[in-house]
DNA sequence: CTGGGGAAGGGGCCC
DNA sequence: TGGGCCCCTTCCCCA
């Protein structure tokens, strides 16, 4: 996320754009280079790829499980899928352009499932009812959709070291693997020179013996691995019909959760499997072999998910607590760990501090709200939140304002009160000086645009401002393109959360979860609840799978593992983002 | 746009 | 380990 804040700012733009808000705003100056973020813009796009695979415009490949077809785009498979990606990546230069449809026959993955992956893919919302986790899982895996097998695997429990696969297995599995990708890749390329294909035994029966029917060429392990981990089985080609050519997916023991666990383990110990280490810092189950696998092979991304490089610098405590994990689990030899400080949350793989706060947290996902006000039927998540909520019926407001007749609720409304009385504004724009009394009166006022008109006023301000030894510098030559340079930096420092964490904001941030469908989107958090704290599924029997918020940024950050949650770390934080502003500055200026 | 109140959610401490 | 309690930050809403 870092990286893309500070890439932001360097977008070129030369025409107005419109903002959110409905203004334009104007590039201001002709040689000065400005960032307009569009937090939206992502999430736009792939609601309008999601519409035109529901009408099944420009949808050219067709995914078929068990006779239901599924159109959808190679190019948004290719994105999401390891499969896909390495599939049609070997179709470099001609690609399907003149190949027209292209079905890929997945008969081993469930229509269900494929159905949400494919929901996934367009909404980064996975929606699976609970009876189809496995499938979903198998289908995840199948694919190289990691991130999703991930938070199945999570979901079910399943741990990479719970299975009782030997390490020929993982071979046999892997090599197959290999020789199933070789064999595609050949088939791909010679599909668009023929328009016979060949026919490709289809396999039903989803049995491990199915995937040596169609042996082929051993090939040199040359592919990396996560898509190999996922590849357990991979696609052989099948004549469909005349203009079609179809791809079958073999998977393997159908069903089976063990195959399931087997295949990633496989992929672990393959030397594959690296996101699982460092992209989700599994708390429960972390991979057995953490340090050989720490590099990603080129083509090996699942960051599209919003897990980058980033993200994985700044996991360390996850990390940590992942090593924890894996300690723990090879001095017990336990399966899974029902609960440990910091925990992990399957959902939004947020790490939450604390004992026992776990299943507080995912109250926030599940939407359960087991406290009632008695008085007025109000619901909360928290008791200590209905406790304070009662303090409105009871008329107690147990924080009385030494210097006035003020009482209030909260001992924070109560600070923020003071502040009135002391005349204090601690928190001061370092780009306009204008000082505030509350930090998030501040942050309100950098994302707002009225420091804007503010900042390019600044440059004559006095020596008092701390920045403005090297700032003023920069202000006096207020007409020139740093002030550009200082608004879109100003504005990038504070952009919504939807463009700097990956749209994790608050509730209304979070993209692309289906209007009115939220017993659905409260599943997968059930199903984390139930893992962690089963007595209080008890009044959930319909149990929907929540949409993998997948999120690239603050909670995927760990929310903050390293301790930046602290006041002081988080204006640490924000004063070394001004600085890095005002470092832009002085360097356009020096130009 | 700003000030202020309130809600929501997370973390620390303690039992 | 879970829960209670408290404090904190962030966000939303309203005047």
């Amino acid at each position: 996320m870092d990286a893309m804040r500070h890439m932001l700012p360097r977008l070129q733009l030369t025409v107005p754009m419109p903002m959110k808000t409905g203004k334009v705003a104007m590039s201001p100056g002709e040689d000065g280079l400005i960032g307009i973020p569009f937090p939206e813009h992502s999430n736009e796009l792939l609601s309008h790829l999601n519409d035109q695979r529901r009408t099944g415009l420009l949808c050219d490949l067709t995914l078929t499980s068990r006779g239901t077809h599924y159109p959808t785009h190679r190019s948004v498979m290719a994105a999401v899928s390891v499969y896909f990606r390495r599939l049609f990546g070997t179709e470099e230069g001609g690609g399907e352009g003149g190949g027209g449809f292209r079905v890929c026959q997945l008969d081993c993955v469930a229509p269900d499932a494929l159905d949400a992956l494919l929901e996934f893919a367009y909404t980064a919302t996975l929606t699976i009812p609970s009876s189809g986790m496995r499938d979903v899982l198998r289908g995840a895996q199948l694919l190289g959709i990691q991130c999703v097998a991930d938070a199945c695997r999570d979901i079910l429990g399943e741990t990479a070291e719970a299975e009782g696969e030997t390490a020929e297995e993982q071979r046999a599995q892997h090599i197959v693997t290999e020789r199933m990708m070789e064999r595609e890749r050949g088939v791909e390329k010679g599909s668009r020179r023929k328009t016979d294909r060949k026919k490709v035994k289809k396999v039903g029966s989803h049995h491990i013996s199915s995937l040596v029917l169609n042996p082929s060429p051993a090939s040199p392990a040359s592919y990396p691995s996560p898509a190999s981990d996922s590849f357990r089985s991979l696609p052989s080609t099948q004549p469909p019909s005349p203009e079609q050519e179809e791809l079958c997916l073999k998977s393997g023991q159908n069903g089976d959760p063990r195959a399931i666990r087997e295949s990633v383990r496989g992929a672990t110990l393959n030397g594959g499997h690296l996101h699982f280490l460092h992209q989700r810092p599994h708390i429960a189950h972390p991979p057995p072999v953490p340090s050989s696998n720490d590099k990603l092979s080129e083509d090996d991304e699942m960051e599209s998910f919003g897990d980058d490089g980033m993200l994985m610098e700044s996991t360390s405590i996850p990390t940590s607590v992942a090593e924890r994990g894996a300690a723990a689990s090879a001095a017990g030899g336990g399966r899974k760990r029902k609960s440990q400080t910091p925990q992990q949350c399957p959902v939004c793989q947020k790490i939450i501090h604390g004992a026992g706060k776990l299943p507080r947290h995912m109250r926030t996902h599940t939407g359960e709200k087991p406290f009632q006000c008695s008085a007025c039927g109000v619901r909360f998540t928290r008791n200590d939140k209905l406790k304070i909520h009662m303090r409105k019926h009871t008329g107690e407001r147990p924080y009385p304002c030494p210097h006035c007749p003020a009482r209030f609720l909260h001992s924070y409304d109560l600070k923020n009160h003071l502040s009135l009385h002391s005349g204090a504004r601690p928190f001061e724009c370092p780009l306009c000086h204008k000082a505030f009394a509350r930090e998030d009166h501040l942050q309100r006022h950098r994302k707002g645009h009225s420091c804007l008109e503010l900042r390019t006023r600044r440059p004559r301000r006095g020596p008092e401002l701390g920045d403005d030894g090297r700032g003023d510098g920069a202000g006096s030559k207020q007409s020139n393109p740093l002030e550009s340079l200082s608004l879109q930096a100003h504005s990038s420092a504070f952009l919504p959360r939807t463009v700097l964490d990956g749209g994790s904001g608050s509730g209304a941030g979070h993209p692309l979860i289906f209007p009115g469908d939220g017993e659905r989107e409260r599943s997968l958090a059930l199903q984390a609840l139930a893992q962690f704290a089963p007595s209080r599924l008890a009044s959930y029997p319909g149990l929907f799978l929540r949409g993998l918020e997948l999120r690239g940024g603050r909670e995927a950050e760990g929310e903050d593992p390293g301790g930046t949650h602290s006041p002081a770390a988080r204006r640490d934080r924000w004063a070394d983002e001004v600085e890095e502003e005002i470092g832009e500055e002085e360097a356009e200026e020096e130009e």
